[in-house]
DNA sequence: GCGATTTACATGCATTTGCATGTATCGAAG
DNA sequence: CTTCGATACATGCAAATGCATGTAAATCGC
């Protein structure tokens, strides 16, 4: 029997793991090097990039945490200087007086489409060359259904 | 025709990273909130595994320095903290007078270990129930696929 | 409907991070 | 052998981050 098939779940997962956040620091390690990152934090990009995709165009800020890989607080400040450089507004949330409601400005939109070219390139040319489309199409389906079963909890 | 199969595949690499990126911020949170991460970053405790898995027990910290998202200062100063600590003593390396080794001490392999055994029931609690073994399997050909292809480049 | 708990966001403060640069060694060219 | 550029790591310093906590509004229990 092959080995694969022998190992525990528990391993199993634990590998399965340990290999996409291997594959996700070296294709990050990439995509920050580009000169568009000079400008704005991947973190800040990513910001922007979410209420960009948003129907509304209005986000909180705690929906916008669960996108993020930071803290409350540093969203909190990660904002703050987004509206201080003019690329997001603020306002009160009119249906609960403790929340904001966020969106991008036309600066930021801009910026947003214009970093978002360059970006979308940079990781087709990784990306692309690397595994097939049907490949990718099930990378796709097998990290989204982890993404959803995993927030689902 | 399906529009999956009809997305260009410029569109089709963006999506398929972004979600990988989504995933791993996913998980990642919720790994980042075990108690064992009190004691030591994720980040510190990934240099630590890393030197765990390494045959030699000796790594360059350029070689350390490839798998972690951190810039070489700071992961310069990272190892300098877990010396001080006690968990990693630091060698100049024989062969190459600008460079230097690295290894566990015997308390950082105790405490890898120990992290590492919550760790990995962790990461099976979330990733076990999400997709099934032959799932598990296929993301984890693809994502190393992925970071071979990327490394190579 | 009123006090207690929870939730949403902001802020003080210590720690961590990255950028730019410094120092030392290596390797290549002549 | 000498010089010049590249590589490996360290360090000064400003900025970003997280933790603990603060403030205010919503919700829950009775």
């Amino acid at each position: 029997m092959h080995a694969k098939t022998t190992e525990s779940p528990v391993r199993l997962a634990a590998e399965t793991w340990e290999s996409l956040f291997r594959a996700q620091v070296a294709v990050m390690r990439r995509l920050q090097a580009a000169p568009a990152f000079k400008a704005l934090a991947l973190n800040e990009y990513d910001v922007l990039f979410t209420l960009s995709r948003c129907p509304s165009g209005w986000l909180r800020l705690n929906e916008l945490n669960d996108n993020v890989l930071l803290s409350q607080s540093s969203l909190s400040r990660l904002v703050e200087r987004l509206e201080k450089r003019g690329f997001v507004e603020r306002t009160p949330a009119p249906e609960d007086g403790r929340g904001i409601l966020i969106r991008l400005t036309d600066a930021g939109r801009e910026l947003q489409k214009q970093i978002g070219r360059e970006h979308v390139r940079d990781i087709a040319a990784l990306v692309g060359p690397a595994l097939s489309a049907a490949e990718q199409q099930e990378l796709l389906r097998l990290t989204e259904k982890l993404r959803a079963a995993v927030a689902a909890r």
